[in-house]
DNA sequence: AAGAATAGGTGGTAATACCATCTAAGGTAG
DNA sequence: CTACCTTAGATGGTATTACCACCTATTCTT
């Protein structure tokens, strides 16, 4: 199955695109694209250091320091988990979970000018084609 | 024209995904990122350090120091502009002659992978969406 | 119970990117 | 043509990000 060349290259020029954006939402809140990522995931879950570490694809004690300054900034929580002494749990603070929703909004308002170029089914279209890249 | 909210969150998800594999394949030649940027546009063009800080969306400074580390690696070349005496133009060295193309080909070999879940008719309908997109 | 493994944090370093500021060179108005 | 303003790039200072090596406190394994 050879790869369409173009495709490739739109694929990446797209992805610039859409990290174009994200960090300017990110910035408009003070925030790194790592601090929205985490910020994203913490409105589902609720991991340890670890588990945010392997999922953002960080060393942990980077990991470690990106909480530090969230929860200085009352972003984030860290708790001790329960079942494991050495584990902390991370979770959104109350601030935290009224940035999120807001955060995800704004994301999506940045991005609709791009997508709206592509007519609804087009859209739909390209919905399904990324979900089977991702697989 | 309504966003479809799955196709903008595949959107995201896509471009983490092809941005880990371009930080990855950076990375195996000890580069970052925006190096890998670098890089890619002077393939193409001799742009003065204003020429590519618009292009990147960084400032000025950001881009003096990545090009000075970029010097000191031998990768890319600082030449007087000729039309403007403070002008700076900055070229692929031999070595980055040499480099550039190996770094797209196996970018090229990383992201197959994702593309050739599509079958070749898939992936120029997602070609052709992508390109209508990024208009 | 002793030793290995794991969770997280610390300290040190390098790269990245910002801003404010500097110098040199170009452009413009009187 | 000189005096001013702008532009191109570099520099210095700071914060963040991310790494690695190492440390401590727990937990698991034998």
């Amino acid at each position: 199955m050879d790869a369409d060349p173009e495709a490739l290259d739109r694929l990446v020029q797209t992805s610039f695109t859409v990290m174009a954006v994200l960090s300017q939402a990110a910035a408009a809140h003070d925030l790194s694209l790592t601090q929205l990522r985490v910020l994203a995931i913490l409105r589902d879950h609720e991991p340890k250091i670890a588990e945010l570490a392997a999922y953002l694809g960080l060393d942990r004690s980077s990991v470690s320091g990106l909480i530090d300054r969230a929860v200085k900034r009352d972003l984030v929580l860290r708790t001790a988990s329960e079942d494991d002494a050495r584990a902390v749990r991370v979770s959104l603070s109350p601030a935290g979970h009224r940035l999120a929703p807001t955060l995800t909004a704004e994301i999506g308002d940045a991005l609709t000018p791009l997508t709206s170029k592509l007519s609804p089914a087009e859209q739909k279209k390209l919905g399904a084609l990324l979900t089977k890249l991702l697989d």
